[in-house]
DNA sequence: ACCCTCGAATGTTAAC
DNA sequence: GTTAACATTCGAGGGT
């Protein structure tokens, strides 16, 4: 077998060996994170609420965004936006 | 070969031409929205902004039931809400 | 406003209508298929197994082939062929 | 308000905050893996295929083994069944 | 204890 | 070719 062949396959090992490590450790922070919900819980914390609280302070930074782009969307569509002008 | 596993056999069949009979169907439909698309593209307009218009519509009737429901989470949470008492 | 301006807007609107509508449709067939794999459960099917079967007869056999041989090609530089040794 | 419902406040804030502390790391390695896929497409290797090779390697081997078993039989029944005639 | 609904994660495909 | 949208799949959590 060739010496490429060979420098490949080392190439190859070493790149699974690394996004095996680091999918390791994401689930790691995966179990972490369960188990704050585990003891928020365990506090007497309604989880199913807490994932939606985290989901929308999440999702808050981009809706701002978005409707931003709202302005600019219609004026846009219609030929009115302030940086293009008729082209 | 059982008269059961014949039967079966036929089942199997069926649900499967169901399934890509209907997946066809929506195949078709979504060519259809990409055709739109193009069109509303011919007609000047920018597909990207039109995209996040469509996606803003649809969220905005759940985004309202969210936000209402924000009110509940950090009461629920802290055991204030209506309808929970102490517990 | 311009009669050219109230006219694009006209339009965006039966654009966005347009698209509107058959996004419902799609999501209708999409319920129909949903439906149709609780049928094939509901009978004893494996539904996992009747995705996968779905999948591949959607694929096209030759490029399916050499995705296998690539496949094998890797797991061989890996150590983990299987059926054949190192070669 | 008492001083329970605000020992239950800081709660709440310390648990969101470890919760979106470590979803932050997450998404850093998440980020992380990412890269390594794209410096193996940079040397050549095939991403699908590479994302494949890590895939198998997670699964168990005997469940894999009976859903393949399973997925013979279905496309058996189909008339489908890859080197074997109908049995 | 099981099913079922929901959200997250992945893989695929289209747009630019 | 790269990036982002899209569809599908997988897994966890909650309800019955």
């Amino acid at each position: 077998m060739s010496a490429d062949t060979n420098f490949a396959k080392d190439q190859l090992r070493q790149i699974v060996e690394r996004i095996e490590r680091l999918e390791e450790e994401k689930q790691a922070i995966a179990a972490d994170i369960k188990e704050v919900y585990a003891e928020a819980k365990a506090l007497g914390f309604d989880t199913k609420v807490l994932r939606k609280v985290i989901t929308l302070r999440k999702k808050d930074p981009q809706e701002r965004e978005e409707e931003e782009m709202m302005l600019h969307t219609y004026l846009s569509a219609l030929g009115m936006a302030p940086d293009f002008g008729e082209e």
